[in-house]
RNA sequence: CGCGGGGUGGAGCAGCCCGGUAGCUCGUCAGGCUCAUAACCUGAAGGUCACAAGUUCAAAUCUUGUCCCCGCAA
């Protein structure tokens, strides 16, 4: 038995999901994704990880700027679907959309609603120092990931990166959407509305976030550079270089924050002490700590900015 | 044609401006020392200096072109 879909998605977040639901056999009658814009150094414009993947296979691709033209959601009718899967698209659905497909529309979203509704769910779960998160499919409404949840999967947070808790999430999301949909096909399962209390929003990160400032204490620096990390990175300005940290590691000793305490990137900060294990030099690639100062003097003493 | 940095033994870099014996900190291998060790000592292997053309008696170094990596900006 299978689904007539169709899938929305932009980023690499969403390309896990998508090739799930094509391995599973579903019939995805199209795909939409947010229009390829110009990008990296050059100038030129690529199609989004997910429309690349359509296009690997041969399903058809729509880049509308906005789903809010009557034209627009009168095409997306058209396509007769018995669900619409969206995964990190970066449009608003409006309503005509909403209530197009036979089932609904269902979202995919990386935390443990009704925390971290909105743009940057990964990042600010670590940024803010959370134990756990996870994934969550839930039915689409006209709010803001305010829709009932149909399943879970949680997920410890420990030291990871938000590099490796996007690409596990990501996997972990794919294989939830499978079963909620084979689910869903047997009417077999119960929506949960979300809680009432805890709900809190997911800002977009902003340019200044990454600039790391040193006064705060070591928890919070730590956590800000693995939420950042590998993108945008959090950054420090060393010997006149804007130099990214991408992964560190607690560290004891006290000091003057911003200074380098000893021969091995240990950095006091207003409260304890983190220790650089990786990061980058402009123009360089990432590399660990003892790599970068094979070629590169950070000594003790060495302030950061 | 948005701005910029870079490609030098396995890793990270210096050398390039002012052409002339391939250098540094590590790693690897062998031996030594040590109760012991990521320590220390001695020795060794390992490089068409991204690729191509040009200039020159001579090019890692100067000129031109190509490929690849990265930072900023969007």
């Amino acid at each position: 038995m299978t689904l007539r879909l169709a899938f929305l998605g932009t980023p690499d977040f969403a390309v896990p999901t998508l090739a799930a639901l094509i391995g599973q056999g579903h019939d995805i009658a199209c795909v939409y994704s947010q229009p390829p814009r110009p990008k990296g150094r050059g100038l030129g414009t690529e199609p989004s990880p997910v429309h690349a993947l359509a296009l690997a296979h041969q399903i058809e691709v729509r880049t509308p700027v906005s789903l809010k033209d009557p034209a627009q959601q009168e095409l997306f009718a058209a396509l007769d679907i018995d669900a619409a899967i969206v995964v990190a698209y970066g449009l608003i659905l409006p309503k005509p959309i909403l209530d197009a497909p036979k089932l609904g529309c269902f979202n995919l979203h990386g935390s443990l609603l009704p925390r971290w509704r909105g743009a940057a769910p990964i990042q600010r779960s670590i940024m803010a120092g959370d134990t756990e998160t996870g994934v969550m499919s839930m039915r689409m409404e006209e709010g803001l990931d305010t829709g009932p949840v149909l399943l879970a999967e949680r997920t410890p947070i420990a030291r990871k990166t938000y590099g490796e808790l996007h690409d596990e999430l990501a996997h972990l999301g794919a294989d939830l959407m499978v079963r909620t949909l084979a689910a869903l096909e047997r009417g077999s399962i119960a929506e949960q509305p979300q809680l009432a209390d805890g709900a809190t929003y997911a800002k977009k990160i902003l340019k200044d976030e990454a600039h790391i400032d040193w006064s705060k204490p070591a928890h919070e620096i730590d956590c800000l550079i693995r939420g950042l990390s590998p993108v945008p990175g959090a950054w420090s300005e060393a010997n006149g270089e804007r130099i990214k940290i991408l992964n560190c590691a607690l560290a004891s000793g006290t000091g003057a924050p911003s200074t380098v305490l000893d021969d091995a990137l240990t950095i006091a900060c207003g409260d304890g002490a983190i220790r650089l294990t990786r990061l980058q030099r402009p123009g360089k690639s990432a590399m660990d700590a003892s790599d970068v100062l094979r070629g590169f003097a950070l000594p003790r003493g060495t302030i950061f900015a």
